[in-house]
DNA sequence: CGCCATCTTGACACGTATCAACAGGCGTGG
DNA sequence: CCACGCCTGTTGATACGTGTCAAGATGGCG
């Protein structure tokens, strides 16, 4: 279960420093296939609004979260926009053996990136069946979200549905893991929103103006409260969780 | 890129007449493997509206889809429900690494299926990356149809979900292949549908009767013909999918 | 032939979208 | 340092789409 770590000097000075670096799919790898890697990647802070990947374009490379969030979003034609997923560290990022996104990748917030080559790293998937297997399982992860999701936008009311979201960032967005969050399920939780109005709208398929006058009925029930905007206090998990549907 | 198969005689009896047997996740298996893998198979038929995989089930087996369709449900604690995919020939079904299934799945129409004990399976993955590999890419095509599915689900009107689920049918169902499907795009195509009204509006987050009107309102459109409630024609794809949003 | 499940159609209610006005926060520039 | 303007979020009035409830219509099957 613990991997022996004491001989740091086998692993690349990149990945030495690396915060995400047992959690994410390089946990898969001994150091020196991480020397493999590491040759070819490359760390890129970006600003909240950066478009990270474009829809339609062609797939040059992948990458890693480490730090921030990113949000996946789809649009149709006239311009409805529906967001698809959030990213959190140390998720990996792209279509996996896909020539073309068929969504945008867009930092939500500040971000810090690890990028790789889209050859390189199917170069390694290939050489070491471990790698695939660690992706295998993210995707696995992301597909069961999804469908998670999807009850939430087909068949719960605005109401539940923002609740829903201020669930699913105050089990992600705290380093602390989900399992801890639902031990301190009693305890008061503080976090920020990493989505503007406008965003939270899209990834529930609402409005802005439904999403604002149900975050202030939540205020006024007691179950939030908003410090701001992007600052939210949940006294009770549990009163949250119980207006999820 | 194509197969050896003349020497048949080395393939098990039981695969050697299976109509998916390149398609699905056996298409990675030499004739050893696949020798292997069929000692622990046992292929099974089940009646529509059987119970093929009950939500929060331990798992002891996987399955392929080798006829007919299966779909794929959650439900809220208070009844709501929500499709949340539907699965073809030759189709993985089961959540791969889970203990637990996290949604049912039920036979939409007669099925037969493949089953394969969970850890045979899993024991086969292991020796056999191309094996995982396959899994891979049909998991990365199920999220990339979850994704789209979440954009219909948060974003159409009930008139463009309709045509949507007819599209996605009238592209799956048929056994010419999606892409021929779309060369085919001005042909008049036929097809019946796998799902009862009240199926369709719980994967489109709709009620029955909405459904219902709008397939009226498709039809006095003249987009598609409703030879009765469960086979469609329709008579110029390409204006289906202008109808799709 | 008749029953029962499934589907369709209609009238009305309700939730969410739309349109519009206003409030607050924050950076810019005077 | 304050004033202004812009961007984001909130609140209100009203419209519209879809849900709900109820009553037929249709069709498969004994």
């Amino acid at each position: 279960m613990t991997r022996l770590d004491i001989h740091n000097s086998d692993v690349p000075v990149l990945c030495r420093s690396c915060e995400v670096r047992h959690k994410g799919m390089c946990g898969a790898l001994a150091p020196e296939q991480l020397l493999a890697l590491a040759g070819h990647t490359q760390t890129v802070r970006h600003k909240a609004g950066t478009e990270l990947l474009a829809d339609d374009a062609e797939i040059t490379s992948y990458a890693n979260v480490m730090r921030g969030v990113v949000k996946l979003s789809k649009m149709l034609e006239d311009g409805r926009q529906q967001l698809v997923g959030l990213q959190f560290a140390p998720d990996f990022l792209g279509r996996l053996y896909g020539s073309q996104n068929a969504l945008a990748a867009e930092a939500a917030s500040d971000v810090e990136i690890c990028r790789i080559p889209k050859a390189a790293l199917e170069r390694l998937v290939k050489e070491y069946p471990e790698l695939e297997h660690k992706l295998m399982e993210q995707t696995l992860r992301e597909l069961d979200e999804a469908r998670d999701w999807m009850v939430t936008l087909g068949r719960k009311t605005a109401a539940e549905k923002v609740a829903s979201f201020l669930m699913l960032i105050a089990t992600h967005i705290d380093p602390v893991s989900r399992a801890q969050a639902e031990r301190r399920a009693l305890t008061r939780t503080r976090f920020d929103l990493p989505l503007s109005r406008a965003d939270i709208a899209d990834f529930l398929g609402l409005t802005i103006e439904t999403v604002s006058r149900q975050m202030t009925q939540l205020r006024k029930d007691g179950v939030i409260e908003i410090v701001n905007a992007r600052s939210i206090v949940v006294p009770d998990l549990a009163r949250l969780e119980a207006r999820c549907g």
